[in-house]
RNA sequence: GGGCGCAUAGCUCAGGGGUAGAGCACUCGCCUUACAAGCGAGAGGUCCCUGGUUCGAAACCAGGUGCGCCCACCA
């Protein structure tokens, strides 16, 4: 395949996907594996449809996720990135970057990808950072950026804030304590889970219509342990069922109290340092927040003043998503992002229909968190990621530079220490990689992108994200072009064999290279192509990959066995009236699988456009077509032999065709040896049927596949080798649509002429045909017994059931004339069939 | 606490108001000149439970049970 080809040509229309960008510093994992197969399937069908296909790489940076792999790196030598400096560490990162970037685009020429190499981007590289710089500054000169001193998630091991959904809430088992604050007629009693931070408590709160506390309102209590006298306010936030309706408030450490603080004008007392250690003077100070909780409770103990205990009080606590620390919540001043019209914006989009999210049942929860949606605060204290082009004065100066401006410079002005968040930078991704904030050709062509692949796991870190910043960026194009996508369409996860998600700790990982290394990059396709049904995770295992290597061997022998035999791509199929009823029977086949791959295309339905495909090319060509076509090949009829030579030809020239998005290097080697062209990428995707349907041949071959397997059936039952000669005499077939097969069924069943001695010792009766055997020994007449009166009894059920069912009044009077038709026709078919088997044990030997 | 989804063969999953399907695994027989990574033939399901709608429900509706996921500032 030559790689040239996955560079857009100059004519057709666009047809665009960007990479969901992996992260530099990892290399592809087997979902990507699953990913790569759905973007690489839809950009080469459509390559060959005739698009202008566009499928650019790239990689992102990945702020906190790679300084935490550099840092481990560091740590093996003994290194913190403190004691390289951040110029030295950035440099570090760069060259870490360097390394592993590279591995990764290995990985996705291994896997096939067809992507514009020439169009690679990164989102640190020169230009994807100025597009960051012009977004933060037109946000700030919006009013939509703003930096304020907020409660945000902090981790104190990784030293920086989160954003929201970078917090992952787990269950876990803490203690609601119930402690007295003040003493006597100046007492309330509040719980928490979070002892330790009382002693940063500034105030009590209850509900305004709470009686049980309107004595207490306005009126101060004493702080155990710290000797502070803190007010009680009312607040309608507290709710008066939980706990005993009375909460302590601490502004500094968590969001709600900092809410309640704000309402009454009280003091926030910061007690812990960004590790997490007290820094409140006193006996707890220097302990890890940890530590100190069953300290301050054993002293509050002495006291006597927990008066309630409800353990275990199972909770919700948050962690960090990348490091999996107790996030800590912290007062801090950081910058934000006003998301209400953005989001509101990106709400819009989906509801209007101008962005289809696939499949739809996606969309309640993408509008559940578009539509409620905290500010976005986008500041992260690492060091590797895009600086926050804002400089401080000596005078309390802020400016934030423009791309290309000279920073202020002199005396004390200093640049902002933090760097964005990482999904900052891959929320520009659909437009900064087409060359934004520049008008370029690129940007002009394949903007908006067509479809973005990606799981349903990001949606909000990063398709939400898109969306807004997309569509503020874009905002001067018609509505409907703003979009950074017309269609999402979110993949699941990947799975092991027992439906369990993998992970290193369970030790189910797999690497896809290996993978390939072990059955080809075709079978690994074809593995997730067959398991990628929308939105639901993909088990795989090692069996699906080896049966999908198994069927790139079966095609790759039913091409050998074609090219063998003088196959050849006609310029136009013959006549269907000069064909075998083979011929037409597959073609005829071949039309409706085509016609149904292609719709299923349309939908996303990849499982099951390979379902169909690997069913076709194996059960029917393989098992069925290229069996009746060897009796033509070596048939007399030179002519017919030539036809069918064509057929075949053309027949494997399509199947490649339509396999090739999902299995494109075995398509593409078996297509050029074929036909002698360039490429099949670039092969015209067979959307439409070139011959209709067949009815009357595909009726034929029905009836020759099933009496094939009756007999097969009697051969198997009766220990009879199928590779073993067995003379026979067809009677009856005469009268019969199949007398004209009677050569192939021969063949299929390995039968052999009668000869003067022929003595039947047997017969099978079908579809009107009675096949007599001599098998040349005594006949198992009691198995075949057991079998006939086993097929008669399934006959006799059926006849029953269909019979009861056409006496129904009700079945009769509203059941559409269709479904009658056929019950009527189904109880013809086993009323035959039961003729038939009584037939056969009536001729029966006795014994 | 709120929202969503799933329950079909041993496993992983399609399907869908009118005869229960696939892959793998399993059983039996075959090296039949494209392919043993193959060929042929089989066995294997109260379609989670209970009601309802319907001539007819595995499918549609309601409730129940059991799983899974997402969101969440009741300390």
């Amino acid at each position: 395949m030559e790689a040239g080809l996955f560079t857009p040509g100059d004519s057709g229309p666009a047809y665009t996907i960007v990479i969901p960008p992996p992260n530099v510093t990892g290399s592809l994992h087997i979902g990507h594996a699953l990913e790569h197969t759905v973007i690489d399937a839809l950009i080469r069908r459509r390559r060959m449809q005739g698009y202008r296909t566009l499928w650019l790489p790239g990689m992102d940076h990945a702020g906190i996720a790679t300084q935490n792999v550099v840092e481990r790196e560091l740590a093996k030598e003994g290194l913190s990135r403190h004691d390289l400096g951040r110029e030295k560490f950035v440099e570090r990162v760069w060259e870490w970057k360097a390394s592993s970037g590279g591995a990764i685009l290995g990985q996705m020429r291994r896997l096939g990808d067809s992507v514009d190499w020439t169009r690679e981007r990164f989102t640190m590289d020169e230009g994807l950072s100025r597009a960051v710089h012009t977004m933060f500054r037109k946000l700030y000169d919006d009013g939509l950026i703003y930096r304020a001193e907020r409660i945000i998630n902090w981790c104190p091991r990784c030293l920086t804030a989160l954003s929201d959904i970078e917090v992952d809430h787990t269950d876990e088992e803490g203690e609601l304590v119930s402690i007295r604050y003040g003493d006597g007629e100046d007492s309330i009693v509040v719980a928490t889970t979070r002892a330790e931070t009382m002693l940063g408590d500034t105030a009590v709160a209850v509900h305004p219509d709470d009686p049980r506390y309107a004595r207490m309102t306005g009126r101060e209590v004493e702080l155990p342990l710290t000797g502070r006298r803190i007010p009680v306010v009312a607040d309608p936030h507290v709710d008066p069922e939980f706990g005993t309706g009375a909460v302590k408030v601490t502004p500094a450490h968590d969001p709600n109290d900092f809410e309640i603080s704000r309402r009454h004008g009280l003091p926030a007392i910061a007690i812990m340092d960004e590790r997490g250690v007290i820094t409140a003077p006193g006996p707890f100070q220097g302990l890890d927040r940890f530590e100190a909780r069953p300290a301050v409770l054993a002293a509050l103990r002495e006291q006597g003043r927990v008066v309630a205990e409800r353990r275990p009080y199972l909770h919700a606590v948050g962690h960090c998503g990348r490091c999996g620390t107790t996030v800590e919540p912290r007062l801090s001043l950081q910058w934000f992002v006003k998301v209400a019209p953005l989001a509101k914006a990106a709400g819009d989009a989906v509801r209007d229909g101008r962005v289809r999210l696939h499949p739809a049942e996606m969309a309640a929860r993408y509008f559940d968190w578009v539509d409620d949606m905290h500010d976005w605060c986008i500041s992260r204290q690492l060091w590797w990621g895009h600086r926050i082009p804002v400089f401080y004065g000596p005078d309390g100066e802020v400016v934030c530079t423009q791309p290309g401006e000279e920073p202020p410079s002199g005396e004390g002005w200093q640049q902002d220490s933090d760097v964005l968040d990482t999904w900052f930078s891959s929320g520009l991704w659909a437009f900064s990689t087409l060359g934004w904030p520049d008008d370029t050709p690129d940007l002009r062509d394949f903007y908006p992108t067509s479809v973005l692949v990606t799981g349903y796991d990001i949606l909000f870190f990063w398709v939400a994200r898109m969306m807004m910043l997309s569509l503020y960026a874009m905002s001067g194009q018609e509505p409907a072009d703003a979009v950074p996508f017309r269609t999402v369409v979110l993949h699941g996860l990947v799975r092991d064999a027992r439906g369990k998600k993998i992970s290193k700790s369970r030790g189910n990982t797999v690497d896809p290279l290996d993978w390939i290394d072990r059955f080809g990059a075709d079978a690994v396709r074809f593995t997730f192509a067959r398991g990628a049904n929308p939105g639901s995770d993909v088990a795989v295992s090692e069996e699906w990959a080896a049966g999908a290597r198994n069927f790139c061997n079966k095609l790759w022998n039913a091409a050998r066995f074609s090219l063998m035999n003088g196959a050849y791509v006609p310029d136009e199929l013959p006549a269907a009236a000069s064909l075998s009823v083979p011929d037409r029977w597959i073609l005829s086949r071949l039309a409706s699988v085509t016609a149904e791959v292609d719709a299923l295309f349309e939908e996303y339905e990849f499982g099951k456009l390979s379902e169909v495909l690997y069913h076709f090319a194996w059960d029917e060509y393989c098992d069925w077509y290229l069996e009746l076509a060897k009796v033509t090949l070596t048939g007399p009829d030179e002519g017919a032999a030539g036809r069918t030579r064509a057929v075949l030809g053309y027949l494997l020239d399509r199947l490649l065709r339509l396999l090739h998005p999902v299995m494109p290097f075995v398509t593409d080697e078996l297509w050029t040896a074929l036909t002698g062209g360039a490429s099949v990428m670039v092969a015209a995707w067979p959307s439409a049927p070139d011959r209709a349907s067949d009815p009357a041949a595909e009726a034929e071959i029905g009836a020759l596949v099933r009496l094939v397997t009756q007999v097969r059936r009697f051969r198997s039952d009766q220990g009879l080798h199928p590779g073993q000669r067995v003379a026979a005499r067809l009677s009856g077939i005469e009268g019969t649509a199949l007398a004209a097969h009677e050569a192939s069924i021969r063949a299929l069943l390995r039968l052999t002429a009668v000869s003067e001695a022929f003595a039947p010792t047997a017969s099978v009766q079908a579809e009107g045909v009675t096949v007599e055997l001599d098998t040349a020994g005594a006949v198992d007449v009691g198995a075949e017994r057991r079998r006939l009166e086993k097929d008669l009894a399934v006959a006799a059920e059926e006849v029953d059931r269909t019979r009861r069912k056409l006496a129904n009044p009700g079945f009769t009077a509203k059941a559409p004339a269709a479904v009658i038709g056929k019950t009527q026709q189904r109880l013809a078919a086993a009323e035959a069939e039961i003729e038939a088997l009584q037939a056969r044990l009536a001729g029966l030997p006795p014994g």
